[in-house]
DNA sequence: GTAGGGTTAG
């Protein structure tokens, strides 16, 4: 295909060169390709892919009035569920299921669910959830994960809804359905939204008895939330299993650890994370940077302050407007040195026109 | 087809 020699040969095609191929494709009414090519073009992070969507599915479905099959079903479901028309979706897979030549299965069902429970539409996905054994497809472990996640993302402002969240976990798992690594870690966060630290410990405890491993994000979500949750004395134990299995935070898993830390006043344990950092080679970025200066100035501790400024200046790094008034009010008050001035005066952000908001 | 993340004044 055109666009697979244009990638390997030369560059990333480009929203316009997507598209013109997009349109080429449906004028000779091959859908099926058409949505190939869509698929590729969110793959490749193009980004006014939704609109190129609806301009499809539209041509398709509502212009045309094509009869879709299989292929398409498959593939206009999840363009509907992303571009936020989930009742069409759900239109569509009631279609689908009455055609006695299409067998939907637990896929296209779950990619609708999942659609459902992030729009919070629960009901409706429970709905979903409850037809599928009429057309003898189960929902699977994949279904519930959505489900519960969808539960868990009304946690942040009804906490009741984990206990929901909770409950259909405790309901399919005594059905016989194995909660995954995904599963857990889904509802450990949504425990963790809604403050309920012990329990997720609790449940982190359950799911390693199960025999399911936990893995970088479970950790990730595991820290996080301990952190948010002034939890600072687990940190260093999530911190040795993870080494344990071989698993190693990233900058953004380290950045979150100070910067919680810090809210904590818990000063010296930062001061030692970074080191810990900088040992197993995890590099620091312009941003953790910004966060130690920052929690170093507002807690008053500025032995190290020289010193970060020395390093983001040898990495070219710039400072936040919030961290550079910081500095300039601790220079104005005397607390730090005027000497200080002439590095600041190097990392200070400039601001420029983007010229990429000018291509298009 | 399912889960994660860092800046925002005193």
């Amino acid at each position: 295909m055109l666009v697979r020699v244009i990638t390997k040969k030369f560059c990333e095609p480009n929203v316009v060169m997507y598209s013109t191929m997009i349109k080429g494709l449906c004028k000779t009414h091959d859908y099926v390709r058409a949505v190939g090519l869509l698929k590729l073009m969110d793959k490749s992070g193009c980004k006014p892919i939704v609109v190129v969507y609806s301009t499809v599915i539209d041509k398709m479905v509502f212009q045309k009035g094509i009869p879709p099959g299989a292929v398409t079903y498959n593939s206009l479901i999840p363009g509907l569920c992303k571009v936020g028309r989930s009742e069409e979706a759900s239109k569509m897979l009631k279609e689908m299921s009455d055609d006695q030549k299409m067998s939907p299965n637990v896929k296209n069902f779950s990619i609708l669910v999942d659609a459902l429970c992030k729009e919070g539409k629960i009901e409706e996905a429970e709905a979903i959830i409850k037809i599928m054994p009429e057309r003898d497809i189960l929902p699977d472990i994949v279904t519930y994960t959505s489900l519960i996640n969808g539960y868990c993302l009304q946690g942040y402002c009804n906490e009741s809804k984990i206990d929901e969240a909770m409950h259909i976990l405790q309901e399919i798992t005594e059905q016989g359905l194995e909660p995954d690594v995904v599963t857990y870690t889904t509802m450990l966060q949504g425990l963790f939204r809604g403050k309920r630290c012990e329990d997720a410990k609790e449940l982190f405890l359950i799911m390693k008895e199960t025999g399911c491993s936990p893995n970088d994000t479970t950790y990730n979500v595991l820290l996080h939330g301990c952190l948010k949750n002034q939890q600072y004395d687990d940190v260093k134990m999530l911190l040795v299993e993870m080494d344990e299995r071989g698993l190693e935070p990233d900058v953004v898993t380290y950045t979150t650890m100070l910067q919680g830390l810090f809210r904590g006043k818990r000063c010296e344990d930062a001061k030692e994370l970074f080191l810990i950092m900088k040992e197993t080679g995890c590099s620091p970025n312009d941003t953790t940077y910004n966060v130690l200066l920052h929690g170093c100035l507002k807690n008053q501790q500025y032995d190290d302050v020289n010193m970060l400024l020395v390093e983001m200046d040898e990495r070219g790094y710039l400072l936040w407007a919030s961290t550079l008034s910081l500095l300039q009010s601790r220079i104005a008050a005397k607390i730090l040195d005027e000497s200080l001035l002439r590095l600041i005066g190097k990392l200070e952000p400039k601001y420029s026109i983007n010229a990429s908001c000018l291509d298009t």
